[in-house]
DNA sequence: GCCAACGTTGGC
DNA sequence: GCCAACGTTGGC
C-alpha cells in the first residue's frame, strides 16, 4: 500500500464536509507532478488530509476508492482525478509547526515543495504523523 | 493582505 | 527554444 498527501483549501473543501458526504472526487488538479501522483494511486492507499491556508495541519486520513480517470472539469482532457473516503480523523491535528520542528520530516514534500497539492508521504512519515496525530498508523 | 516560490504562457 | 511577464498557491 502506499501513502500520499493531497491539500485542500477548507473553505473549499474541508475534511469535515468529507466526513459528512462520505465521499469525494478528488477533481480540479491542474498540476503534472500532482496529476502523476494521482495516476500512481491505487485503490486502498492511504492519504493525509491537509488544510491549506487555514488550518495549516494535517486533519484526517482518507483511502482511495476509485483510481484515476479523467477529470470532467478539464476542458484539455489532460489532467485526471481520483475518489476517495474519510477513514478516520486524527486525534490531534499534526499541525505544518509540527512537522516543520520534527527533524525526520525536514525532507518531506510538505516542507520542501509546499506549493504540491498531491504528495507521496513514504511509510516511516506515515507512521510518525499518525503517531504525532494520535491515531495507530493501518 | 502581502509576498515568495513556482508554473505557465507567449513574444521573439 | 529562451526568457520575461504573468497568474496561482500557500505560508505568514
Amino acid at each position: 500500500m502506499a501513502y500520499w498527501l493531497v491539500k485542500s483549501e477548507p473553505s473549499a473543501y474541508s475534511w469535515e464536509r468529507l466526513v459528512k458526504e462520505g465521499k469525494a472526487g478528488w477533481d480540479g488538479v491542474r498540476n503534472h507532478q500532482a496529476a502523476a501522483n494521482l495516476k500512481a494511486m491505487k485503490v486502498g492507499d492511504r492519504a493525509f488530509f491537509y488544510h491549506s491556508n487555514e488550518g495549516l495541519a494535517v486533519v484526517g486520513i482518507a483511502e482511495i476508492t476509485k483510481p484515476a480517470y479523467p477529470d470532467p472539469s478539464d476542458k484539455t482532457g489532460k489532467f485526471v482525478m481520483v475518489d476517495l473516503k474519510p477513514v478516520a480523523p486524527m486525534k490531534t491535528p499534526v499541525a505544518l509547526t509540527a512537522i516543520k520542528a520534527e527533524p525526520k520530516l525536514k525532507d518531506i514534500a510538505l516542507v520542501k515543495n509546499s506549493r504540491l497539492s498531491v504528495q507521496p508521504v513514504d511509510a516511516a512519515a506515515w507512521k510518525l504523523i499518525c503517531k504525532m496525530g494520535g491515531v495507530k498508523p493501518e
